[in-house]
DNA sequence: AAAAAAC
């Protein structure tokens, strides 16, 4: 990144057309063969199809059918009849969910070291603004520079996610972006690189003093999130004179302050604590070269959006277009990107997998549940992961409840019946935060029963089942929450407790589903044709003609661009809705169109291993 | 109607 040059100037026409070197996640790309490449999605298939009967719970509407389809990718084979059994407690007890062999056939988080056989048949990446740089296909390649790639090698990235094969490329070359890339496949590191190259090239550090005048700063929407990312940013600039600090409330803020006067580079902060240390003087946002948002989509709802409103334009951060953006999340609604324009300039949008879908890492299900079998139903599903004594170490549950009055309840009903739980909601302190985390990371209490606050970023290896108790009201929520677990190449489970009042969820949640090629249920299925016959059933969020576009809103509102006071700040985006695939490479080299998007990278084969950590 | 985020 070159922000000496001044980061509106270093923009530059893509020299080479893009690599589309085949891509195969890093996890894929252990003593791979052909044999052991087809193991996993083989037993992922297996396992929807084999497990529809000790599953099947169906409303009245499905009794004897069987389900349709199966959670692996086509739809070859039918499960065999799934019993309607869903008052029959009875049966469940003499038929408990057997979880942990299904963990262990999914080869879920048996080992931090073990890899994973599947592939991601297509990951639709689709780039569109103007001048787009092209993406890398190694570190090497991308030229960090000597002490950060040794960083990287010390931390085992071997080879670049795709949504670090392109967003680094671009961050790199000082252009804004709004980037969006499944749970679990590596944003950190997609924004912290650029960012700590940037400032080894500036080769201006930051000076102790009473003020800290930081060069980049890095928001996020919950402390634990923020602790995490700083964790992950020191680690990347280790040995480098990067300097990372931490600003978060519910701390004493004199420990941050005194790490401040040290000097800070880097500032990672959650937005409360950051707009107090501003008003006390001791952080001047001055100098920041580059902004970025974690789960920005979050920082820009309603909740935050004024307070960030705050920090971006009323405090003394440089204005868009003279400083750097990044803007990262998994979801991207459109009224948020809509948003999220107001705060960048002549941005690059970039989503690899589509906006706001799961990764088929992780095999979901859905149950009809009514809220008063909630508490029994859950008891069955943890009592056969207890039986099989696999319940520890190596099969985290993670389990979210509405509010966080639920999630103490839930907390103290599990523990009296005998399950080692603990709680972690936005009333506690701190420190009890901080220690329930701690604890359930470390397995003392395998299971942690949570509101939204863990729902988004938080990286806990072993997190094999995650249970949506309550399912949130916002498919995006549910997007995050179960992406809690089957990150950095694991894969995962995701349990759903459907209930009556989910009902506008149905809609939204049939369509992420069938996207992520899990099996629908029947009636999840009927429940979704009636809601979406009432106004507001679902979101309108997903539309577009071609297969993969229709996620930069630019494109779908070319009017609105044109007549928007903004519409300068655009650049040379046209509004062009161009889409090319592999074949079409050329193309895009020779005209420098403004967009492309790939359908699928194909297959490929290689030595690696890589640790999960700080994936988000 | 809920959750998160400063003291």
């Amino acid at each position: 990144m070159t922000w000496s040059d001044g980061v509106t100037e270093s923009t530059r026409r893509p020299q080479t057309r893009p690599t589309q070197l085949p891509y195969v996640p890093p996890h894929l790309r252990n003593n791979c063969n052909d044999g052991a490449f087809s193991s996993m999605p083989t037993s992922l298939n297996d396992y929807a199809v084999n497990n529809a009967n000790s599953y099947g719970f169906t409303s009245t509407t499905e009794s004897t059918q069987a389900p349709l389809g199966r959670g692996g990718r086509g739809y070859g084979h039918r499960g065999r009849g799934g019993r309607g059994r869903f008052h029959q407690t009875q049966e469940q007890e003499q038929e408990p969910y057997n979880i942990a062999s299904k963990l262990e056939e999914l080869e879920v988080n048996v080992d931090d070291e073990s890899t994973n056989f599947g592939a991601y048949e297509d990951i639709p990446v689709e780039v569109s603004g103007s001048e787009i740089p092209p993406p890398a296909s190694s570190f090497e390649e991308i030229e960090l520079g000597e002490s950060l790639n040794r960083n990287i090698k010390r931390c085992k990235y071997v080879k670049p996610t795709p949504i670090q094969r392109h967003a680094i490329p671009i961050a790199l070359a000082g252009r804004d972006l709004m980037a969006c890339a499944q749970t679990g496949s590596g944003k950190t590191a997609a924004f912290c690189f650029p960012i700590i190259h940037a400032i080894l090239e500036l080769n201006r550090f930051s000076k102790p003093g009473r003020v800290a005048f930081p060069l980049a700063l890095i928001l996020s929407p919950t402390r634990e999130l923020a602790c995490q990312i700083y964790e992950e940013a020191k680690k990347f600039a280790y040995q480098t004179r990067v300097r990372v600090a931490v600003a978060y409330g519910g701390a004493p803020i004199v420990h941050q302050l005194h790490n401040l006067e040290k000097g800070v580079d880097i500032l990672v902060a959650t937005p409360g604590r950051l707009v107090d240390m501003i008003e006390r003087a001791k952080v001047s946002l001055s100098m920041i070269r580059c902004l970025a948002l974690d789960e920005a989509d979050r920082m820009l709802d309603m909740g935050f959006e004024p307070q960030i409103r705050k920090i971006v334009q009323q405090m003394d951060m440089p204005p868009c277009g003279s400083r750097q953006t990044l803007f990262f999340s998994a979801t991207f609604p459109d009224e948020i990107q809509r948003l999220a324009s107001d705060f960048l300039s002549n941005y690059i949008f970039l989503s690899v997998g589509r906006v706001g879908s799961s990764t088929d890492l992780i095999a979901q299900r859905v149950e009809f549940v009514p809220n008063m079998d909630k508490r029994n139903h859950l008891m069955n599903l943890l009592r056969g992961q207890n039986a099989n004594g696999t319940h520890g170490k190596h099969a985290l549950t993670l389990i979210f409840v509405e509010t966080k009055r639920g999630a103490d309840a839930l907390e103290h009903w599990l523990s009296v019946n005998g399950f080692p739980a603990i709680a972690i909601h936005g009333d506690k302190v701190q420190m009890e935060r901080e220690r329930a985390l701690k604890s359930f990371k470390s397995g003392y209490t395998p299971i942690l029963v949570a509101t939204d606050v863990a729902s988004r970023g938080l990286d806990v290896p072993h997190v094999a089942h995650v249970i949506n108790f309550d399912l949130p009201k916002d498919i995006d929520d549910y997007v995050h929450r179960i992406g809690r677990t089957g990150r950095a190449g694991k894969s995962g489970l995701a349990t759903a407790f459907f209930s009556d009042q989910n009902m506008p969820l149905a809609k939204a949640l049939v369509e992420l589903l069938q996207e992520a090629n899990q099996e629908v249920p029947l009636w999840l299925n009927d429940y979704a044709k009636r809601a979406s016959n009432i106004v507001g059933g679902g979101r309108a969020r997903r539309f577009g003609g071609s297969k993969f576009g229709g996620y930069d809103f630019r494109r779908d509102a070319p009017y609105e661009i044109e007549n928007d006071p903004y519409s300068s700040t655009y650049g040379s985006f046209d509004g062009t809705t161009s889409s090319y695939d592999l074949s079409h490479a050329n193309s895009y080299a020779a005209t420098g169109v403004d967009s492309y998007s790939t359908g699928s990278y194909g297959h490929e084969f290689s030595h690696e291993t890589i640790v999960a950590s700080g994936w988000d």
